[in-house]
DNA sequence: CGTCGGCTTGAGGGAAATCAAACGATGTGG
DNA sequence: CCACATCGTTTGATTTCCCTCAAGCCGACG
């Protein structure tokens, strides 16, 4: 269904995206299982798979030689992972799970061969790289300009959405497999300011998070904490299936 | 000459890349100039246009509700500008002249069909976008991570290093179009301490910044502050022509 | 020559980091 | 199943980096 305000430029891409997608799909042979913490893309190394996460969730990271730590990424159930190192020699990200994970694979070399064959596939990737970028994007803004509220806020509204548009809240709730110190290294601040500011959070009772579940009480709230920034997002990813 | 280190995964991506380029090189028709300061893509309008720099520099940004403002990325010549806009309905960012610029132009529509009947092109794009990813990566690092004079020094190696693979550079010196308002926005620190920063860096002997004009001084030295952040840039963008 | 935008410099304050310690949960081996 | 070790969270005290505010300065330009 092409959905009137949909955040792709014209019906004819809508339509060639969803056909890669569906191709991409079918080439996608080998399943692969991950146990927590398996690093499955070391940096440095080259790096053979795209993978499709169908459950669990990885992080994508950077790690500096004094030991200072960046997540770049995280992926949940439906995301790609990968296909930004597709080009080149080797990666510099290090990327690990953070849950349990199974996830579709594909060999880059197969993945660009099918792209030569199907410039649906190649319009797929094309969008698919767009809008990291512009996730990137939003994030830069985040970590050059908003305070730590602001931060968490988005952070935790841009999980929510993501997991909503796949069907993976319950009730506004949601496991969220980091510790503080990763909430820390993805939003750019240190475990223990994590902490403080996830209480006063929750002592407005915007939301909750205790045990590694977040629950959104009032998204209301966040919105407006998150706000100018939280603009930003809506567009997002086009729909997956 | 397909170098021995490239940072391209494979010869025969590196000869689609080139011929990529070369087919979009011969598209781009049209030459536009646009004056200090011109407005070329404005936040939430439709861009109908790619640019690729020719002479000049344009900054894109984003500006929140209530001012900050954070610039995302600094073309210089020889660079692509609204490749990542391409598939969405609107641009999120805004694109700004930081001097006068000459830009190469091609409508989008146009270098879709080209896409279409070129696969190189494809590969050109999806490499454009992928190195553009990487590099948004590596200042989500130093954003999230580093200090700031950490910061300001990559920033200026970044900077120097990109200029000289053009030939842009004289004798370690260049032009910076950019007052230390706008390098705090795209580093996130306020004009203050840029000046202060600055001074520092100067004081120590690796850069100076008079007048609008950086001098790398001592390289070695600028390397040594943005370490270990610093190892991330080299492969950056494949050699433009 | 005066005005204006941008640079420079100082003083003070605030957000987040650092350091340190206690507490709680989770898991393991005896 | 308990004892203990480990890892993560919580809380407090202190420090630091950077921001804010404010004023003076300098160069560009009308």
């Amino acid at each position: 269904m092409p959905a009137v305000n949909h955040p792709l430029r014209r019906p004819e891409l809508v339509r060639a995206f969803r056909l890669g997608e569906i191709a991409l799909r079918q080439a996608m042979g080998g399943i692969r299982y991950y146990g927590r913490h398996a690093l499955i893309v070391r940096p440095g190394e080259q790096q053979e798979l795209v993978f499709r996460l169908r459950t669990g969730w990885v992080g994508r990271a950077r790690t500096l030689a004094d030991g200072r730590n960046q997540i770049l990424n995280i992926a949940i159930p439906g995301d790609f992972v990968g296909l930004h190192t597709m080009p080149f020699d080797r990666s510099l990200d290090s990327v690990a799970c953070l849950t349990r994970v199974t996830a579709m694979v594909i060999h880059q070399s197969q993945l660009w061969e099918l792209a030569a064959r199907d410039h649906n596939v190649s319009i797929f990737l094309l969008v698919g790289l767009s809008a990291e970028l512009r996730r990137q994007d939003n994030w830069l803004v985040g970590l050059g300009q908003c305070t730590a509220e602001e931060r968490l806020a988005a952070m935790l509204l841009d999980l929510g959405e993501r997991l909503g548009g796949r069907g993976l809240l319950v009730r506004g709730a949601f496991r969220l497999p980091l510790t503080q110190q990763q909430i820390g290294d993805y939003i750019g601040m240190t475990a223990v300011h994590i902490n403080r500011v996830l209480k006063r959070l929750s002592g407005s009772g915007a939301a909750t998070m205790r045990r590694r579940v977040v629950r959104l009480h009032d998204r209301a709230a966040l919105k407006h904490i998150a706000e100018p920034f939280d603009d930003l997002w809506p567009d997002a990813l086009p729909p997956y299936e």
